[in-house]
DNA sequence: CCTGACCTTTACGCGGTCTTGACGGTCCCG
DNA sequence: CGGGACCGTCAAGACCGCGTAAAGGTCAGG
């Protein structure tokens, strides 16, 4: 669960994040003043929003001192619309940075947002891995692999599995996979796509003639199944 | 130096950030629809400058297509204050939203916290020597190591395959490795990878005939196999 | 001014890939 | 039962990308 350390001294504001964060499924820590911020930087908290205009330090002391204990994102909170203050937080080390009065859905996609960047690097080389029953498709590598070792696809036949792939099992139209890897001016060439198939599913089915993951819906069009 | 891939339909517009980023020392392309847009993301920018609105794709399209092809970080323009666009941009994979008419100051501020996030975590642990079956790659120290004695290579061969060995076995298209070698302008002379890459396996390769470690994926570009 | 290293460009053969046509099968519907 | 629409399969020729060699071109250093 991602953990955030809300920072503001109006109870007011503490009391509404609260309780609108932890209805998001966020864990909530709460701080009233920039020590007691930087103290509970120490639980490691996913992310930080923070309330300039503290009582009792700089708001930009708090942010620097943050990031002095963290890299997690630090969004802003701020009733002060001075672009001067903006830059000057973003370049002490904030991420984002949200003026009162603020929507609450956009500044909850802006958490999002923050949390997305800062947890999907992280995990560094994390591979799409689709996997079937007899083979597994590596989208950024662009391999397949099957029974332990690679197989080879044409660009066209991998464009067109990579298109059925990322359809996640719905079914495409003829019309649709051609626009996709032929391009929108051949969509009437709906030969291509019989071909092709007949090629993947020599490559990549167990048994070409029963296809258990290439599957033809009739008069509708193409389907993966994982 | 860091660069910038800047989408917008209105030179005006365009034609201003170029002169602003270039003043700030970014290195600027440009693209004026969507899928100029989605080609450019080839060209590897550490950072995307979107508009939505554009004439031929849908601003949601563009994003997600973005996302499909670079990590980059996408910081969107937009003259639409409405939230929900904002929080729909944002959930496709937008890092950030600054909505015209925005402060010059606060727009190059936002870009550099977004480009500080995603290059921060980037030098993490990273292993300066690369091992292959008959040859070694030392990044830092620019040499090869070959049955014991050192290969020259010439600038642009060290070149090439710096990037090809940096990608980590990932495979590089035609477009990317020429604008990262010989720069974004360059990037149809496809003849120039193919010389270096014989010359490159000339002097690496046990078999220059039947590469090992330089492989090439027919229709999609190069890759380095360790 | 010459030389050598390097980059760029031209030319060409080969093999893989795409396209196209032909044919058989299946299913539905008149 | 027959016809048509749709799908699967195969094979052959056209075409394009790739690998390779080798000839200009450029530039710095001696």
């Amino acid at each position: 669960m991602t953990t955030v350390l809300v920072v503001d001294d109006d109870p007011q504001i503490v009391r509404a994040l609260r309780i609108t964060l932890t209805a998001h499924g966020y864990r909530v820590l709460t701080a009233a003043d920039g020590a007691s911020a930087l103290r509970a930087a120490d639980d490691h908290p996913d992310m930080v929003v923070l309330d300039l205009g503290l009582p009792d330090l700089d708001g930009l002391d708090v942010i620097t001192g943050l990031r002095r204990a963290t890299t997690a994102p630090i969004v802003v909170l701020s009733g002060r619309l001075d672009s001067a203050d903006k830059v000057r937080a973003l370049d002490a080390g904030a991420d984002d940075y949200v003026t009162k009065p603020f929507g609450l859905e956009e500044f909850l996609a802006r958490l999002r947002a923050a949390v997305r960047r800062s947890t999907g690097r992280r995990s560094g080389a994390e591979e799409p891995l689709v996997r079937a029953a007899s083979f597994t498709v590596d989208l950024t590598a662009k391999k397949i692999h099957r029974d332990g070792t690679g197989v080879h696809l044409t660009p066209t036949e991998w464009g067109l599995l990579e298109v059925l792939v990322r359809a996640g099992g719905e079914v495409l139209s003829p019309r649709r996979l051609l626009a996709e890897v032929w391009g929108p001016n051949h969509t009437s060439a709906t030969h291509y796509l019989r071909v092709y198939l007949v090629q993947l599913r020599r490559k990549l089915e167990p048994d070409p003639a029963h296809p258990r993951h290439l599957v033809t819906e009739p008069g509708r069009g193409y389907r993966f199944q994982p």
